[in-house]
DNA sequence: AATTATTGTACAATCGATTGTATTTTTTTT
DNA sequence: AAAAAAAATACAATCGATTGTACAATAATT
């Protein structure tokens, strides 16, 4: 079997005996071809299987419709969603997604911008990895003059157009409801508060104590973990076996809350009688788990869909000079389950 | 601020007063160029912040060393977690992806297809549409002479190498495991048995009765449903509703069989004394609900790992007379939980 | 019918990197 | 020191599509 070769404008141009930039017009629609000439070479194509080669059109056009994505871990819902929903824009304006994963390491992440710059992508939208302390390689890639949009997480030092959710707020409404029901002592279990969301939601409690008057000193305990199942079930047996005292635990994600609630359970608390549980991010497994678990819902989908809009938009607007850099704030809506509701 | 044009193997050669194809050949190491020449070279490309233009070389190479994927959804965990092993081996390789989600639509695949061979992939792997009906897509993508892989779901019509786990085995094991405890009739609730992987997981349950001498007539209902949760629910209530008689279900996926639970328990079943509930694929989830749930483990990563070392494989391959299309198959395993214990 | 305006096509350069061939420079051999 | 061999570099075409400019064909104007 020999080596198919793809049908090429030259093709199309040398069988209906034409210029190759006339096929190139005629395809593209372009007013200077006339209408009986388009109709014929868009037949020819169709007859003949032409596909476009993408890679010389971007060469020549100096663009390549592409948006690369950064996040962390694609198997995170939260992150996947938000792909789905950067995917969904993209595509409706024409525009590819290259997705990459940083697993969370600085080292994967600058490689993941030099992937995508390398392959001329128009835009980046970064979620930045929880490692990620020197911003050198965010900076370097700036200086390339293509737009890097942060979406969720962002680094305050980088100044450019972010979307991300009013986690503080939330994170405080929150908070406030834990308080509301009457508890002793709140148990934080937060991941790294270098990263910008785990920073606002500690901020958002410390916010309601603020409010309520209350002291912190006395009636919050806080411990930064790997906000997973297993760390969280560790931090709280550890937690219970030195007899700390607390009757509330507050988890800056779903599964660390998760992990929290079986550690609790294990050692013959009662959810929520005993000890009052609450997660963030509303994975899809909160609502899932006995009891269901009091969460945050973060807009992924909105989020993904505003950051491409927004990326696009300054894409394609030429006057980049008025085009600042922006943060937009979407609303996350507090959803409260049995988790945290002490029955009367 | 000017649009700052990116550098140039001949921006490098003019600054350098040699040739650009020696600046070519010098960052590429290429023995043609003296040792002293191409440290010169690859010093002034950092200097300048040369960054190669990937669209260019892969037009001249007619390679993208980018493997194009397709899944239904990237939110679903299993798809998640074959793209990141698909994304390990391939980086490894020096190979990257483009991932798409046809969101289980056959247009969307269809369009997907289209393009990522306009892109220039050099193969795709795609793990069909549940709603693939007709298979010319396919069919005429692989015309194009670009490699398609399967993984995981595939369609028995399209002759290519394929990698699926053993559903029909495994499936057949859990059936037995049901059956073993005693029960009276089995509930199962399938997706499109058009679809491999659910057509596998059936005939696997036909197995295991054939087995056990049992007759499927008596001791079998089946129903086909959308396998999500809610579908699931609202299936059982209707069978417990019409008094229809079962004491164990087996749903083919772990969201089914979450949902199948949820509406047992609503109407005063317990699992697993009074009813019996398995699932199908091991989300991280099917752990955590109460009772947890027993499933079959498939190897996503691994599915994803081996779906792309045989394509880059087939890819670097010279002689393709060599290749024929073969089938890999790995193992899952049976992860029997609570749910599907009776208890003596 | 001659001139101008308009429309449709063809020509040729270009995007940036790669690579076969030709040429120059250096090294080795006689 | 001249000739041959080897090494290093330069030249030029190429990948496929796009696009400014030039030219030809047709239509409109006088």
């Amino acid at each position: 079997m020999e080596n198919k070769k793809s049908v090429t404008i030259h093709d199309i141009a040398r069988v209906l005996q034409i210029d190759s930039s006339t096929v190139s017009r005629a395809l593209n629609n372009n007013p200077r071809v006339s209408a009986k000439t388009k109709k014929i070479v868009q037949d020819k194509a169709k007859e003949m299987h032409y596909r476009p080669n993408t890679l010389a059109s971007n060469l020549r056009t100096q663009k390549s419709n592409t948006i690369g994505i950064i996040v962390p871990h694609i198997t995170k819902y939260f992150f996947s969603t938000a792909i789905s929903g950067i995917e969904e824009e993209a595509h409706k304006a024409g525009y590819n997604v290259i997705i990459c994963q940083s697993k969370d390491s600085e080292d994967l992440e600058a490689k993941n911008i030099n992937t995508l710059l390398s392959s001329r992508v128009d835009g980046i939208l970064l979620s930045p990895a929880i490692k990620t302390s020197t911003i050198d390689h965010i900076q370097k890639a700036m200086e390339s003059n293509i737009p890097i949009f942060f979406f969720d997480r962002y680094i305050k030092e980088v100044s450019t157009t972010k979307v991300i959710t009013d986690d503080r707020i939330t994170s405080k409404e929150l908070a406030l409801h834990l308080l509301s029901q009457g508890i002793r002592k709140l148990a934080v279990l937060t991941g790294d508060t270098k990263v910008s969301i785990y920073d606002n939601r500690v901020k958002g409690i410390y916010d309601a104590f603020k409010e309520s008057g209350l002291n912190t000193e006395s009636k919050l305990i806080m411990q930064q973990i790997k906000l997973d199942i297993d760390e969280a079930h560790e931090a709280i047996n550890k937690w219970v076996e030195k007899k700390v005292d607390f009757d509330a635990v507050f988890a800056m994600n779903d599964m660390a809350a998760i992990g929290a609630q079986k550690a609790l359970q294990e050692k013959g608390f009662k959810i929520p009688e005993d000890v009052l549980v609450a997660g963030f991010s509303n994975e899809p497994i909160a609502k899932l788990v006995s009891p269901p678990i009091t969460t945050v819902h973060q807009p992924a989908a909105e989020i993904g869909k505003l950051a491409a809009k927004k990326i696009i938009n300054h894409i394609q607007e030429s006057d980049k000079s008025i085009l600042a850099s922006e943060t937009a704030v979407l609303d996350s809506e507090l959803i409260i389950r049995e988790s945290t509701l002490r029955k009367k």
